[in-house]
DNA sequence: CGAATCGGAACA
DNA sequence: GTTCCGATTCGG
């Protein structure tokens, strides 16, 4: 009698591999181990064991465990969960929550540290670094600055043996929260929700809140509340607050590191390995008590996870598109449940998935009304294009310049916000009318004027803007078409020569470093129009911008997907939430050809609930999320014919099932990319229906050969 | 993911 | 027929 032991390896596989345990190793699930796969040997996971007798074909044989610490159960069921949910092998998710384990440890610090043994020599200078090495051992550099000596003079003495040099592990810094610094003030809602979560912390188990508190209502004081609550209860517990976005990390790793005294781990797709190591380290040996990360920040192998909290959870970038295809807030949910932990989703515009939630009761509806401070909601306004129109090639109408205008007077700021990178989002021939697009692929080439160059934000293919059309060979015929944030800049600068005016998009603030010293410059009033793309209109404060001009709302209803209204009222409700701080009341102009759509009135009127409820209710009639479940199938490949054959092949394939309905196959929205071609099967069921299931089972049947690739997507939000 | 294997093209 | 290379398949 031998124990089986089932290991997941990293790699898309559809299962994990059944192992014969060596004799001895006495694994438990959760250990790493090497497991020989074909005729090399692969780091995985283990995730069962069982008595096996003998079995019909002979198995390999695990024979070694890996150093390091292993993966909590939690974890492990986890990762296996998220699989079975994303209608994928489960070696995927596994990837995602191995990556930092093996990554390399960060170099050892050398540091000097006197022997004892006289030097041959003591000069003055020798003498002095002696003296500095007598405090401990230290970095030879350190040791020179402190005694005044070159580093030349240390060098001398470990040459000489009075000194030596000691290999240190780097540390890591994680040590346990101060749970007694004095919380700042709350004010009587912030305190109130505060005390709503600190109650459910203490009930312990799961639990699920949504904090929906308007822009500047202070969530973030109040979670924090809860973090420390959660840290408090369990001497153990570790908490993980997931962000949307890089870029959002850093203020809020300050202000952990402020109140808890100690900075937290920090978890997104920037970080260098041997940093990731360290943070992967210490929260599976429990000692980072705190994690604060992107999406993939779920899948790290949390020791003893107390609390999870999703600030904006509204936010789509929470939505992994390519590789493992998973939506973070939902699994996040899921993560809290498997561990018995509470979750907090925050937003100053939730998801109708999760007021849909928060109104049945799943979930604690916590609502946070008045904005801290003395600050009020801005004055919003539409501006009916159809009425004052820009002039033609202008996209600032009248209305809006003139509140510009009246801002620049009043010395105070202005922000225009146009959701368009670039300076135009097409550049079109006049002689032959060709669009201009990457090599085979649909999308459109969007004109780049400050690098000059025509860029696709799809695949990143990039060239110099031509002279003459590429297509037709026409000499000075190509024109730029609609207006990126490039062009609305140059439409400012003509209409207030004096003014400054800086642009915010991924273009030119590519790094934490430009982010930060731009909002800088902002605050300190160094900016009078802000230029800006969503890479602005969240997360930042600024206390003088008291004009907000939303340049084309429409932008975002075009091409109607499912979400196309939701996310066009949370991003522009977050772009006008930023009109108007403190004392300043602030005002917001709505450019819009389409003012009687639900979205701008309730845009004006500031009445989220009457948008959400006539939202709901449509979502209710056809049956869509929050009230059913949607998946998506995408196959794409390189010959038309082969794909043609398999997408029928795929068609029939289609399990029948009560209150399943697929439709398809159609071109998917962008039918060619990086020359393949895509199409793409919508598929509705109703909320009982385990669509997840019914996906697996579907693919099961079928088998894509040579370049075909099939991809499902549970809840798609983009439908690209 | 990486090693083994398959199959078409180029070569003698 | 042989060799080579890129693409595809397979792994317990």
């Amino acid at each position: 009698m031998v124990r089986i032991v089932s290991v997941l390896l990293p790699l898309p596989l559809p299962e994990a591999f059944d192992y014969e345990e060596a004799e001895g190793l006495a694994l438990s699930v959760g250990d790493r181990v090497l497991a020989p796969l074909g005729a090399r040997l692969a780091a995985g996971v283990v995730t069962g064991l069982r008595e096996g007798a003998g079995g019909n074909r002979p198995l390999k044989v695990v024979a070694e465990r890996l150093p390091g610490p292993p993966l909590s159960p939690a974890t492990v069921e986890f990762v296996q969960w998220a699989a079975r949910y994303a209608a994928d092998g489960p070696g995927l998710p596994l990837a995602i929550a191995l990556r930092g384990a093996r990554a390399p440890l960060p170099r050892p610090e050398r540091l000097a540290v006197a022997t004892g043994r006289p030097p041959a020599r003591l000069t003055p200078a020798r003498a002095r670094v002696l003296e500095a090495a007598a405090a401990g051992p230290s970095p030879p550099a350190d040791l020179a600055r402190r005694a005044e000596v070159s580093p030349a003079v240390v060098k001398g003495l470990i040459d000489d043996g009075a000194l030596e040099l000691r290999l240190a592990p780097r540390p890591d810094g994680f040590g346990p929260p101060d749970l007694d610094t004095p919380a700042p003030p709350l004010n009587a809602s912030q305190a109130a929700a505060a005390a709503s979560l600190r109650g459910m912390i203490a009930e312990g188990g799961f639990q699920a809140a949504l904090l929906d508190g308007v822009t500047g209502s202070g969530k973030t004081e109040v979670y924090l509340e809860a973090v420390r609550a959660a840290l408090a209860a369990d001497p153990e517990g570790q908490v993980l607050i997931l962000l949307p976005e890089i870029a959002l990390t850093q203020a809020l790793i300050t202000r952990v590191t402020e109140r808890f005294g100690a900075p937290p781990g920090e978890w997104h797709s920037g970080i260098a390995p041997p940093a990731r190591r360290q943070v992967w380290d210490a929260v599976a040996e429990g000692r980072c008590r705190i994690v604060v990360g992107a999406r993939s920040a779920l899948f790290l192998p949390f020791r003893r996870l107390a609390l999870v909290v999703v600030d904006e959870e509204h936010d789509t970038s929470f939505k992994q598109e390519d590789g493992f295809i998973y939506q973070a807030r939902d699994l996040a949910v899921v993560r809290a449940k498997l561990e018995g932990a509470s979750v907090i989703l925050a937003s100053a515009t939730p998801s109708l998935e999760s007021l849909r939630n928060a109104e049945t009761g799943r979930y604690r509806w916590l609502r946070l009304a008045d904005r801290h401070g003395e600050a009020r909601l801005p004055d919003i306004r539409l501006v009916d294009l159809r009425e004052t129109p820009p002039d033609s090639g202008r996209w600032i109408s009248p209305p809006l310049a003139e509140a510009m205008a009246e801002t620049l007077a009043a010395g105070e700021q202005t922000l225009l916000f146009l959701n368009r990178r670039g300076y135009a989002p097409l550049v079109l021939c006049r002689a032959c009318g060709e669009k201009l697009t990457a090599p085979d692929t649909d999308s459109w080439l969007v004109e780049h004027r400050y690098t000059n160059r025509l860029v696709c934000h799809l695949t990143g293919f990039s060239m110099p803007r031509p002279a003459t059309c590429p297509h037709c060979g026409a000499a000075d015929s190509l024109v730029s078409i609609g207006p990126g944030v490039e062009r609305l800049e140059e439409e400012a600068r003509a209409l207030f020569p004096e003014a400054r005016i800086s642009v915010f998009s991924s273009d030119t603030v590519r790094s934490a470093a430009d982010a930060r010293a731009l909002v800088e410059t902002m605050e300190a009033g160094g900016i009078d129009i802000l230029v800006a793309t969503q890479a602005a209109a969240k997360g930042h404060n600024f206390p003088n911008l008291t004009l907000v001009g939303v340049v084309d709302a429409d932008l975002g209803l075009r091409g109607g997907d499912l979400r196309a209204a939701e996310r066009t009222f949370q991003l522009l409700a977050q772009a006008t939430g930023r009109a108007g701080r403190r004392d300043r009341p602030g005002r917001a102009l709505i450019q819009t050809w389409a003012p009687d759509h639900p979205v701008m009135q309730a845009l004006q009127a500031q009445d989220r609930d009457a948008f959400v409820r006539t939202e709901l209710y449509e979502r209710e009639l056809a049956g869509l999320p929050p009230f059913g479940r949607l998946a998506a199938v995408v196959v794409s490949g390189r010959d038309p014919q082969a794909l043609e054959g398999f997408v029928r092949e795929l068609a029939a394939a289609a399990p029948n099932a009560e209150g399943v309905e697929v439709y398809g196959p159609a071109d998917a929205p962008l039918a060619l990319v990086r020359g393949r071609r895509r199409k793409r099967f919508l598929v509705r069921a109703d909320r009982q229906v385990d669509l997840s299931a019914y996906m697996a089972a579907w693919k099961a049947r079928v088998k894509p050969r040579g370049s075909i690739r099939l991809s499902v997507d549970i809840d798609p939000y983009s439908f690209f």
